[in-house]
DNA sequence: CGCGCTCCATACTTATCCGTATGGAAAGAT
DNA sequence: ATCTTTCCATACGGATAAGTATGGAGCGCG
């Protein structure tokens, strides 16, 4: 190679990017980000390609098809939420009725928002797919399980405990599909009130 | 023509399907049903029109685009879900505590099934789309004003009644999102007892 | 009956999407 | 440095989907 060629193959080099190169998990993250913006039907492998700055064919080296992606996220989810559920309903021993005011907080967040958008899609899929659906009775089992025993550790007794935790997250759920700024003019107040409503039980020792 | 032509013109005139002929709202209904099944990412023109026996020529001549459609699929359920909360939230004067437990029971019973899927599909898309948004957040806040005013009706504070209304809402549409049937032996119970959370106050007059 | 209007069937175009095959770039090991 | 393995880019094929254009079927009216 003469010094001129040598020069220009050079030039080419510097302007070529460098290839990028992604992990399994940075794939499933980046499914995930596009679930929460999109649901289900806008994860779609040629666009997350795009997003990600690569092509398809890193996407085929990683996963079979498509759905082999759709459980790998599926399954990070639910090992974030039960993670994240036993972490939330983990209360020092006479912390529990604040353990139950703190989860309804981080669940009617505006904060959690995105995580509240994920759990929507994963709903929305599970409505129409069997193991989709199968591993959110799991997480809603867990979820239902730990908030339960929060209440009954402050004296709620069983039925009485089952009615409010099973409350407590079909509100959380509920509560983020509505629309409802302009129906009061306090809604920090509002939601204040029905976290009374969900948590104090007349049985509970404070 | 001779004879055995215009008998073989008669077997096939006998044979040729009549051409369906639907109009505008034969359509409507049936996107209603693809929404209620499959959600707003199963509603597909050319699908739709296989599923109504037509092919979509009779879809663009009566719409301009799927947008048109969807639109119009929006505005149908809006009217429909006005018309049955005013209804619903009709009741005889005393009879207003019994007209709150009508409307937990008719949202969240199995039979309802059907109508809530649709609900759900038009909250998804409505997460996405600032018309679906507004059309949402209109048929949000009548609910809720009417669901208040029979609390109120019941005799309780303002401040409460708003709380609760917000909660009856938005626990229907929670639970129906959620996977329940192994948590409790007793889901009925389980189910009237929240009812009863949700309905009853101290406030009532009953 | 003929004519006009309403309504639908079909062919066509363009774009997107998924999955497969193949070549080669980049990283790791020796 | 070379060789092997991991990983990605691209071309390709087939299917689906939306929207447009055109011809004609069917209905209604005088």
């Amino acid at each position: 190679m003469d010094e001129e060629s040598s020069i220009l193959f050079r030039m080419e080099t510097n302007t070529t990017k460098p290839r990028t190169q992604l992990d399994r998990d940075a794939w499933v993250h980046g499914a995930t980000e596009v679930l929460a913006e999109e649901g289900i039907a806008g994860l779609r492998v040629e666009v997350l390609a795009k997003r990600l700055k690569v092509t398809k064919g890193s996407f085929y080296w990683h996963f079979q098809d498509r759905r082999d992606l759709l459980i790998a996220v599926l399954q990070q989810w639910k090992d974030g939420r039960i993670r994240d559920i036993i972490k939330q309903t983990t209360a020092e021993k006479g912390n529990e009725l604040a353990q139950i005011y703190h989860v309804i907080d981080v669940y009617s967040a505006s904060r959690s928002r995105r995580g509240m958008m994920i759990e929507l899609a994963v709903r929305d899929w599970a409505r129409r797919d069997a193991e989709a659906a199968a591993i959110v009775a799991e997480v809603d089992d867990v979820r239902l399980r730990c908030a339960r025993d929060l209440f009954l550790a402050c004296g709620v007794p069983m039925e009485e405990a089952s009615s409010r935790c099973m409350l407590l997250y079909a509100y959380v759920f509920g509560v983020s599909l509505m629309i409802y700024e302009k129906f009061d003019t306090d809604v920090a107040r509002l939601k204040r009130d029905i976290a009374n409503l969900i948590a104090r039980s007349a049985h509970a020792v404070t």
